[in-house]
DNA sequence: CCTGAGAGTGCACAGTCGTTCACCGAAGCA
DNA sequence: TGCTTCGGTGAACGACTGTGCACTCTCAGG
């Protein structure tokens, strides 16, 4: 036996998060069941509550879990921007970055997009915040941007949640686009077009004092 | 006696929509019980099968009836329109129009922003494809506005897309934030932001050849 | 080597679930 | 007035739910 014993209750922790989200692809974790989710990994039910004391519970790992996903893609996405030259290709990039991981993360973005609105209250609550620091992240790199030195955090702020708001609603759509390749693509056209419009839009802004 | 029997169907018919609509306040309708709803409505729960044959065709009707409470508020936005002067008036008194039916239809604005995501899949297309009317609505409307006589069909429609999403987004947030009048004017006053921001960028845009 | 911790088992429980069926009683039509 | 239609009833079913408890077996540490 090569395997120690931390690492065997790892692995089924790693089985019980892998059967919920896998599970959570077309329903939802306020309609997944503790019994469900364990005939899935193969263990009884009752074993279930030695990793996790609750179906919420689970629901929160599941929020870090993706959210680390989330992170590595907005880190793809800065370095990109480094790379590119010119807003038209940081545009690009930004949209194709996404697209990449939604189909590389796809459990993850789906289970955010569904428990962000549907899930138990604190779920739904961890994932506003997790969003909200997204949101945050956003403003202090829109500041470093030419043309938005005159602006205030407010409007950066007010600036950044709109770009979110769309790129969120992209990956939604996405993800229910999934399967039709041409389909795909035109919705990260729309994408593209409509941050170029936010920007355009954006250079024009001025502060009110 | 002086309830017909048609009314009187028609009366539980709407007593089961209520119930499920409050009960949808904090859960989703996949993970809502019939027994549940028929508890609440106080009829046992075989006499449900008597208006709706599954949950699911219970979802559909609501989407039906709070698609019409949203069609309401469309067609006030577009009477305030006509009276606002300037870009400035019709960005302020079309937020000022979605907070207000937000607050009046509470559930259904809930309900809507809830199953989008969560619902059974039919009840998903569903609001999906409505939404897509209104999109399609919108862009008719962008169309009369000065500045865009040339723009293609499709910006329009990407453009549209925007503006819907960055309001189903605002009216998301004034949910989650309901009850503290200071956060909600706060909320609208960004919405604003976003539309002037958009609108801006718009007004600069020239659609490709 | 012995012992204790702890992941996983098996059974049992009290509820709840959707759905079936036969039935009732009153409203509506002839 | 009598007959039909139909919204609502009540019991029953088999399946599924979360959770408690006593148990086994095996790896890790003294």
């Amino acid at each position: 036996m090569t395997e120690t014993r931390v690492e065997r209750k790892e692995r089924t922790r790693r089985a019980i998060l892998d059967a919920a989200l896998h599970l959570c692809e077309d329903s939802s974790l306020v309609a997944l069941s503790l019994r469900q989710v364990a005939k899935e990994v193969g263990i009884v039910p009752t074993a279930f509550y030695r990793h996790f004391e609750s179906i919420e519970a689970l629901g929160l790992a599941l929020v870090d879990e993706s959210f680390v996903s989330l992170r590595a893609m907005l880190r793809d996405v800065r370095r990109g921007e480094g790379a590119a030259d010119g807003f038209a290709g940081i545009v690009d990039s930004s949209v194709s970055i996404l697209v990449e991981h939604v189909h590389q993360q796809r459990q993850h973005f789906r289970f955010i997009a569904r428990e962000r609105a549907a899930g138990p209250p604190s779920v739904r609550e961890a994932i506003r915040h997790e969003i909200e620091l997204c949101e945050r992240e956003l403003a202090t790199d829109l500041a470093r941007l030419p043309g938005t030195e005159q602006w205030s955090g407010e409007d950066l702020r007010v600036l950044s949640n709109l770009i979110v708001t769309a790129m969120v609603a992209t990956a939604e759509s996405i993800l229910t686009a999934s399967g039709r390749p041409d389909v795909e693509r035109q919705l990260a056209e729309n994408a593209r077009t409509q941050l170029r419009m936010v920007l355009i839009g954006a250079m024009q802004w001025r502060s009110r004092p």
